[in-house]
DNA sequence: TAGATTTATTAACAATTGTTATCGTGGCCC
DNA sequence: GGGCCACGATAACAATTGTTAATAAATCTA
């Protein structure tokens, strides 16, 4: 399950593969709703295969947060973490393999990892590498038009453009498909 | 130095307060600049009377991205804690007091903070709760116009509109101070 | 205090994006 | 396979924002 990790992270996956009888596996179909904006999260998804997109309502109209894909962690972080309802929706863009932990469990593994200093540091450093990627992510909303953001996304995250239909990255991006549509006619001439 | 944190989160105040020693008192006027975006962060500052604008160049325009009060810790997150290039540059907006901790001292403090499991707690708590502000933030970019934006920022965060000059409004909400104006003065009627 | 600089408002025009609607294609389910 | 639905492209028009420039007001500084 965590063969990915075994190769950047070695020395977390040796305590972290202690729990990996925490984790439930779960087969899903494309577009099951993982979880409901509004509701509180008990369970955080690893994803073997597939794919997840963070999004939330926006008078009416859904709004793509974030994408996820294999071997990464998703939750929504603030609900998971705080026991509070969720600003949004978890949903999965393909067929799915996932693997879930229920927060209970999850709390404890996270004490007792975080008990061992050296485990406890690289945590933290996945925790902050998160925040500078969301930090580069937003600074580029301020500083970029809506047509340098997909030359960019482009450019850096081809996976996303060739993996995601359309209207998710045009909401992803801030913009509508419509204007999306336009900027790529503009962009391929 | 540390009174406002003593009622807010009194048994981290208790820990932290032994290391008060590693803070040094530093007055500086308006407009002084902290660290220059290209550079490494060895400090990290704690407001005891100002404010301090985070700001990065885009093609020439100054963009702010964030603005830190009394009684907030600032710095180049991603370049003081991994010695990397800063994204940013911090720079007084007021004639501020501000208290500073060299890199290796806070890299100590954190190591002995750390060790013990209630403070760690309340350390984690803090980054979470900072990491959600920043979500939200970043959700009403994607999701807002630029004037409800602003009328948000009226309605949640008053003191910045009062005591912020508006061309750093401005740029903090994505727009030229042009139109920040003409937003003013269709709001205002 | 006087002059210089910074800050905010307004106008006119250009450029971009949103809105609404139509059309065509391709995939998927029954 | 037929029909339905999701997806993407395009057009026409409205609305918003950016750009540039001129001006006024406020603030800083010598």
């Amino acid at each position: 399950m965590f063969d990915q990790l075994k190769k950047s992270r070695p020395k977390l996956q040796e305590h972290w593969g202690k729990y990996a009888n925490y984790y439930h596996r779960l087969e899903v179909p494309a577009k099951t709703v993982l979880l409901n904006e509004g509701d509180i999260s008990k369970k955080a998804y690893y994803i073997e295969k597939g794919c997840i997109r963070v999004w939330f309502n926006n008078k009416g109209k859904d709004v793509t947060f974030q994408f996820f894909f294999e071997q990464e962690s998703v939750s929504s972080l603030e609900s998971f973490k705080k026991s509070i309802p969720s600003q949004v929706t978890l949903e999965t863009i393909e067929p799915s393999v996932l693997y879930w932990i229920h927060k209970k469990d999850h709390d404890n593994m996270m004490k007792e990892l975080n008990a061992i200093p050296e485990v406890r540091e690289q945590l933290s450093d996945i925790l902050l590498d998160r925040q500078i990627n969301y930090m580069t992510h937003f600074m580029s909303f301020i500083k970029d038009t809506p047509k340098e953001r997909y030359v960019n996304l482009l450019k850096e995250k081809p996976h996303i453009i060739k993996r995601i239909p359309q209207h998710y990255i045009a909401s992803y991006l801030g913009i509508t498909s419509v204007s999306l549509s336009r900027i790529r006619n503009a962009v391929s001439k």
